[in-house]
Order: structure tokens, then sequence, then C-alpha cells
DNA sequence: TTTTAGTCCACAGTTTTGGTGGGGTAATTG
DNA sequence: CAATTACCCCACCAAAACTGTGGACTAAAA
């Protein structure tokens, strides 16, 4: 399940992709408009900063906005932003790969399994961009 | 990420489908073979019993044994009873479902995303069966 | 130089995860 | 029937992750 964190996270996005192009957004706004804890939310704008995927302006007339066209910006990497690995195990993870304890992958086959879920869950997760996360008109 | 109790149970599921028909297997013999903590796996098996997955037998010549036929056991199922909720979002859930707070799933992008996401997901969890664990011969 | 608004760090409460200990109960065997 | 075997059940525990909050600091603008 996706945490909190990321639900915000996708919330925040959102409406950063509605107001792309319109100068910066305070994370106080983004906060009453989408009914996230203040605090929580800096944490994780200053973190999809970091990320690259966000940029800020301090001071008046300061805030947040999207750094990119949302129509590039991808759900899967978001996902691994904020949430961690999109794989069900380590070792079947493309970004975050660790082997795992007493199980030898080539005589796997929750292995295979799991790699097969990923590739189906990434083949939507990055065809999919911040520009869907808007409802259809 | 799949918990580590479900990585156990899987792993435990695999053995007692080699071992489909032979009688009833020992916690300690399921144990020591795979490597999982014995009190542990306790719990598990008892869990997967009460979904109806494995049957037991008490006293000599007692253990745990499949229910079912190891290739109408889908993943899908195991997963469910061991990890929870396959979709990312309550909202998004078949079985687990619960409506998130202040998201219209009439209006929210993410909804529609993690629904195909979930429906990726299942298309291979419910074509896979425990026969799938073992590895190819 | 005051105000505005993001940055950074530490911490704290709660829940989940991963695991252990010990006694109880049912089935089998002699 | 009594001893043994092996699952059943409950309670508890430590560590980690999740969901936040508080407060001081810094950069930019007016």
């Amino acid at each position: 399940m996706l945490s909190k964190k990321s639900q915000y996270a996708f919330k925040a996005l959102a409406y950063l992709t509605e107001k792309y192009n319109q100068g910066p957004v305070l994370i106080s706004e983004i906060s009453a408009k989408k009914k996230v804890p203040l605090k929580f939310l800096e944490n994780i704008l200053l973190e999809l900063k970091k990320a690259d995927i966000l940029d800020s302006k301090k001071g008046k007339g300061g805030g947040y906005y999207l750094k990119k066209d949302p129509a590039q910006v991808k759900v899967a990497a978001i996902v691994r932003i904020v949430n961690g690995p999109i794989a069900m195990l380590p070792c079947v993870s493309l970004n975050f790969y660790k082997r795992c304890d007493n199980c030898d992958e080539t005589a796997c086959g929750l292995h295979d399994i799991m790699i097969q879920v990923r590739d189906a869950t990434l083949n939507v997760m990055e065809t999919k961009t911040l520009i869907d996360l808007l409802p259809m008109k």
C-alpha cells in the first residue's frame, strides 16, 4: 500500500500541476486546499525538491512549483522517491536491488512471478504522468 | 514490498507443494529445510490453516499439508492472507475496500491509475499458482 | 531591517513487523 | 490409561517504520 506520505505527495503534485506555469505556490495554500498537515507537507515537498521534481523560491511571492513539464514526470518516479521500491521483493527491484538471504534466484519460482508483477506494474506507472492525476474534463 | 512473513509463507508453501500427497510434514522440518524461524513459522502455518489453505494432523505422524491441489491455489489468495491488500490504495481494493478521506473517487486521477496498477498486478497473481513456486526442471 | 517563506534538525507518539516463551490440547502408541 | 508427539493458542517484546510536530535558521524581497 502507498503510505499516507505518498498520497499527500500526489495530492500536492496534482495541485501544482493545475497551477503549472502560474508561478510559485505557498506550502500553506497547498496544505489548506488539499487538507494535508502543514509541517508534514513541508518535509514532503523538500524531499521532492531534492529529487529534482520541484523547485522553490524564498521570500515574498515565493513557494513551490514544478521544475519540469508535468507531462514529462512519470508516476513511477514519484513512487520511488516518496514510497520506495515498486517491486514486491528486493531481489527483483530495478532501482533498489538487494539479493535475498537463503534464496537462489535462479531456482526461485516466486522470484519469476514477482518479476512479472513488477513489469506489469511498471508498464502502467511508467506511462502515466502527473497530467493523469487531474480529473478528466 | 512483501513482508518477511509473506516470504516465509511462500517458502513453506513451496516445500509443501513439493511434498504434496506425501502425508503431513513437520513444522520443524519445514523450518530447518527452508531456514525459517520455527515459532514464527508456526504462526504463519496456523494462519494459512484458518484461511483454509492448509490442514494439519496432531500427534505422531502429524504435521501440515496442503488442503487442495496446489495447481488450484492462486498466488493472489496467499498474498491477501499473509500480506494484506494487493491494491496500492484502500479505495481501489477489491477485498479490503475503504473509501479515502478528503478524496472524491470520481474526480481523482490517482484512483484511476491505481485501478490500472491493481488490474495489471492481479492479472499475474490470479493466473499463477503454488505450482509456479517450484523451479523449472 | 522587517517581513515573508522555505530549510533543517530533532524528537515523539503510534502502529507494524519480526520474533520468542510457555503452557494447553488432541492424537497416537504401547 | 499413560506417555509421547506435535499442533494450538496466548501473551509479550524489541526494533523499525509511519505520521506527524516544534523550533531555530536562512535567503529573498519590500
